[in-house]
RNA sequence: UGGCCUAUGGUGUAAUUGGCAACACAGCUGGUUUUGGUCCAGUCGUUCUAGGUUCGAGUCCUAGUAGGCCAACCA
């Protein structure tokens, strides 16, 4: 009813545009074109939800398409891993294509090229043809070989194709203009020749067609009305519609191409070879390592689904260079958690509490809300003793009236449980707090109604019962890299900014309730942050990854003082 | 001594296409709260520069400045 205009990107425009000047709603068309030669990123993400998001929009069909052109780099190993993570995130695509599908059309369409006197084979190295290339302020110079006839050119083609030549020896060029102000135009070559198998054509071919000659094309096949890339292959439009010249048929549909900015995350990087020389050099232990900016990554860290589509939505697509702080990832990470991650009590650094008006060998079952803000959650019951654990911090000897927490003298609520004060401690030999003696008031239990459980006292601190907690291995990670922008500095190596302190694995003392958690499940540990199991957990030891904290406003104000 | 692209708060994106510069995050203030969480209210602050067109310019024009991209048998 009160529905808002809602703003429109820049690609959404020219769609809009396109739909009033003759395209039909039916024809769009999408596709996400990855290249199976690594795990997918959350830079990938954005692009999956661009274009998923567009066909939902538009009740258009997206083709997922890997742009399998290079078999020196491609496996079927990161197929399964790309289809994975494109359907964890939550899309469905219309059909499952391959460029390789696509390699007859494109060797007849090449010999089209051959016979219009367009393609023509270049037998030299490829230095030499580097050195005719020219540079962006130079023309460059034609190929000895640019000449050569149609038969000739059509014969050597066949023998490539037939395997009679090695690696390097001919490759197929596309006669544009060597003069042109765009190097991409400059006769781009088409084929090369790879005696190499193919993981879906396996060596059915030994030569390649390289990738402006393979995108244009396979877009024009599968009929996608726009196919939406990065910024730096702007230049290569040029190019893409060149090849679409040489095949479109009048009434088809011709595929638009255009460009938007890659999304850049603060503090990490993304590039697949620099990934993969975390993953190599052991600063990270896998490619799915909890402090890796890969969906699977990602996913292992305790992020959803709907999170990474909403950070997707909320940032944006533009033109401009951009770099999106990582908190706010890490915003709509808590936003959804918040609303769906059951509250437990867990220790991570403990402090023993004991109740010396508490009866020994006594316990009691607590009742304990699992989300204070969904009724729907319920609750569940926490076992109380005489012996517990709480966080270090919350307690000191001595503070001041801004700190909430437990002091000597002071009164705190446990969080569903009963007011305690402290009363005093012991320490050990060097100075450190190793135990503090509190008495708790009997009537002051949670959610009993009588007027001692209503009095206010500032301060809830979570616990957990030493007799019954569950110790588990929990992983705190930090960021990546202590660089903003770690690979943008001319003079270092985005090495150098690796936070060595990326990890810390701890013992932490659990509720019981958490005995039966499974893995990949979520749970706020109350006043601490998110966190999840890990696939590492067994019957024995659970693992947990935390994947955010809260929002922390007391670590401010301790900053600050 | 080239070509292409871009320029809006601390960050990211909008602006009904020339008509009151908005949204989210971050920051700051306060309120609620048995999580220093959540939630609520308020606040902060911007159209790269210089000209021009116009009743009116973030938007159009001119010049400049700054940044990014382009010379793989990679994608």
């Amino acid at each position: 009813m009160s529905e808002e205009r809602a703003s429109l990107n820049f690609l959404e425009h020219i769609i809009e545009e396109d739909l009033q000047t003759g395209y039909e709603k039916a024809q769009l068309r999408f596709r996400f074109p990855p290249e199976p030669n690594g795990y997918l990123h959350i830079g990938h993400a954005s692009s999956i939800c661009l274009n998923f998001g567009l066909g939902l929009k538009y009740g258009a069909p997206v083709n997922l398409r890997f742009d399998d052109t290079n078999p020196a780099k491609e496996e079927q190993e990161f197929v399964d891993a790309i289809k994975r993570d494109v359907e964890w995130l939550g899309f469905s695509w219309d059909t499952e294509r391959y460029a390789s599908d696509y390699f007859d059309q494109l060797y007849d369409w090449a010999v089209l090229l051959i016979k219009g006197g367009k393609a023509y084979i270049d037998s030299q190295s490829s230095e030499e043809m580097a050195d005719q290339k020219g540079t962006p302020t130079e023309a460059g110079t034609e190929s000895p070989f640019r000449n050569r006839s149609v038969d000739e050119n059509l014969k050597l083609f066949e023998e490539m194709k037939a395997g009679k030549f090695e690696e390097g020896t001919h490759v197929l060029r596309a006669k544009i203009d060597m003069t042109s102000s765009n190097m991409l135009m400059r006769d781009p070559i088409m084929y090369r020749i790879l005696h190499k198998a193919h993981h879906r054509t396996n060596t059915d071919w030994c030569i390649y067609p390289m990738y402006d000659w393979t995108h244009g094309e396979s877009d024009y096949i599968e009929q996608v009305s726009h196919s939406f890339c990065t910024l730096e292959f702007a230049m290569h439009r040029e190019l893409y519609n060149w090849f679409l010249d040489q095949v479109y048929e009048e009434n088809r549909m011709r595929p638009k191409q255009r460009e938007f900015a890659r999304r850049n995350l603060s503090h990490t990087v993304v590039s697949k070879r620099k990934l993969a020389k975390l993953v190599e050099s052991g600063v990270v232990s896998s490619w799915d390592d909890p402090r890796m900016p890969t969906i699977s990554g990602l996913r292992r860290r305790g992020y959803t689904p709907e999170s990474i589509r909403n950070f997707a939505d909320t940032i944006g697509i533009a033109k401009r260079e951009n770099l999106i702080d990582v908190s706010l990832l890490e915003f709509h990470v808590r936003d959804h958690l918040n609303k769906i991650a059951p509250r437990v009590m867990g220790v991570l650094n403990p402090l023993k509490v004991v109740l010396t008006n508490y009866p020994e060998g006594e316990e009691e079952w607590l009742e304990a809300e699992n989300n204070p803000g969904d009724e729907n959650a319920g609750s569940r019951k926490v076992p109380f003793s005489r012996e517990l654990y709480i966080e270090k911090e919350d307690f000191k000897e001595e503070a001041n009236r801004k700190f909430f927490r437990l002091k000597l003298g002071g009164e705190v609520r446990l969080k569903n449980g009963y007011i305690i004060r402290a009363e005093s401690c012991t320490k050990d030999t060097n100075g450190n707090i190793i135990e503090v003696q509190c008495t708790y008031d009997p009537k002051s239990k949670s959610g009993s109604g009588s007027e001692e459980s209503l009095r206010k006292v500032k301060g809830t601190l979570h616990w957990v019962s030493i007799a019954h907690a569950l110790k588990a291995e929990v992983r705190l990670y930090d960021r990546l890299f202590t660089d903003e922008s770690p690979d943008t500095h001319k003079d270092k190596d985005f090495m150098d900014f690796v936070n060595p302190e990326s990890l810390e694995v701890i013992t932490g003392y659990l509720e019981p309730s958490l005995k039966d958690a499974q893995i990949e499940d979520r749970v706020q540990f109350q006043r601490l942050g998110y966190f999840c199991v890990d696939p590492d957990s067994t019957a024995e030891k659970i693992v947990f990854n935390k994947t955010v904290g809260l929002r922390d406003t007391w670590a401010k104000i301790t900053q600050k003082d």
